[in-house]
DNA sequence: ACTTCGACCTGTTGGC
DNA sequence: TGCCAACAGGTCGAAG
């Protein structure tokens, strides 16, 4: 489900509902995420004031009074805002509460998820302080990318997708960009023209901020803070369309695997040079 | 320094 | 209908 459309989709539903809030309360039903959730997160948490909500990469970050908490939904997360009580599912592994009497409920059925408590800035953590760039900012741009693809062999598309370099774009949206650019996933890295590198810095920002607008895809059940659907799925050109004509061309859309992640791609618009 | 691969989990889907 | 294999939006850290 989270791509950085959804993850930003789900900041902005929850600065306004969280920000200003004290939490009274955490409850932690399953620790065993992507990192065992730490003994003490009960106790770090409880009496913290929420001051902001901000997003780097795919981590959703609370400030809080003295420390930070560090979310990240990993394949399966989801975070609502529960406006009244609700019996716990199989996977609803933690419960914040707040003084607004809103209920923050973290759910993972693939438990890929974190929640890290951070008792240091946020640049500084271990997590977070060899992310790239973040792909809307000015620093990502044209210049940028072609520097970063230097005498890189493997695949424009893995590439992308490593957050050293920049952040936020998953399997679904760089299928989507490269379409975009008319670039083949597979094509060497280092191969990227001074044109290439510019227009699939332009089809990143662009597939990304359309998904924002739209509320982030609905895969199958991306639902927001609140529960509801996004609805860029719709706008999907490729990810998930293997075997069925390409829409500007008519040609088949291919599937192959680059770094262990399914690629789609049109044969005949995204060719190699 | 770069690249590949295994690992972490459960739920859904498609074929037989 | 049932069973089983394949597959799924992420990313870390070890091995090559």
């Amino acid at each position: 489900m989270p791509e950085l459309p959804e993850v930003e989709t789900i900041l902005r539903g929850l600065q306004s509902v969280l920000t200003g809030t004290d939490i009274l309360k955490v409850v932690v039903r399953c620790r065993k995420l992507r990192w065992l959730i730490a003994d003490d997160f009960e106790e770090q948490l409880t009496h913290q004031r929420i001051l902001d909500l901000s997003r780097r990469g795919k981590y959703l970050l609370l400030h809080l009074s003295n420390k930070a908490l560090l979310i990240h939904l990993g394949m399966s997360g989801r975070l609502q805002a529960l406006t009244r009580a609700k019996d716990p599912g199989r996977h609803d592994h933690v419960d914040i509460l707040l003084s607004n009497q809103i209920i923050l409920r973290y759910t993972d059925p693939r438990r890929f998820g974190a929640l890290v408590v951070s008792d240091i800035p946020f640049s500084a953590h271990p997590l977070l302080k060899h992310l790239g760039v973040e792909p809307l900012s000015t620093d990502f741009d044209a210049s940028y990318l072609l520097q970063q693809v230097k005498n890189r062999r493997i695949g424009i598309k893995p590439l992308l997708m490593n957050h050293q370099i920049v952040v936020g774009v998953g399997n679904i949206y760089a299928n989507e960009a490269l379409f975009l650019a008319n670039i083949n996933p597979g094509m060497p890295a280092h191969c990227l023209t001074i044109p290439q590198s510019q227009r699939l810095v332009n089809a990143i920002k662009q597939t990304l901020t359309q998904a924002i607008a739209q509320g982030g895809t609905t895969l199958k059940d991306f639902v927001d803070s609140k529960g509801i659907p996004g609805y860029f799925s719709q706008a999907l050109q490729v990810y998930g369309r293997a075997g069925k004509p390409c829409y500007v061309c008519g040609q088949t859309l291919v599937r192959c695997e680059l770094a262990q992640r399914t690629s789609v791609y049109c044969p005949n618009c995204q060719q190699m040079a």
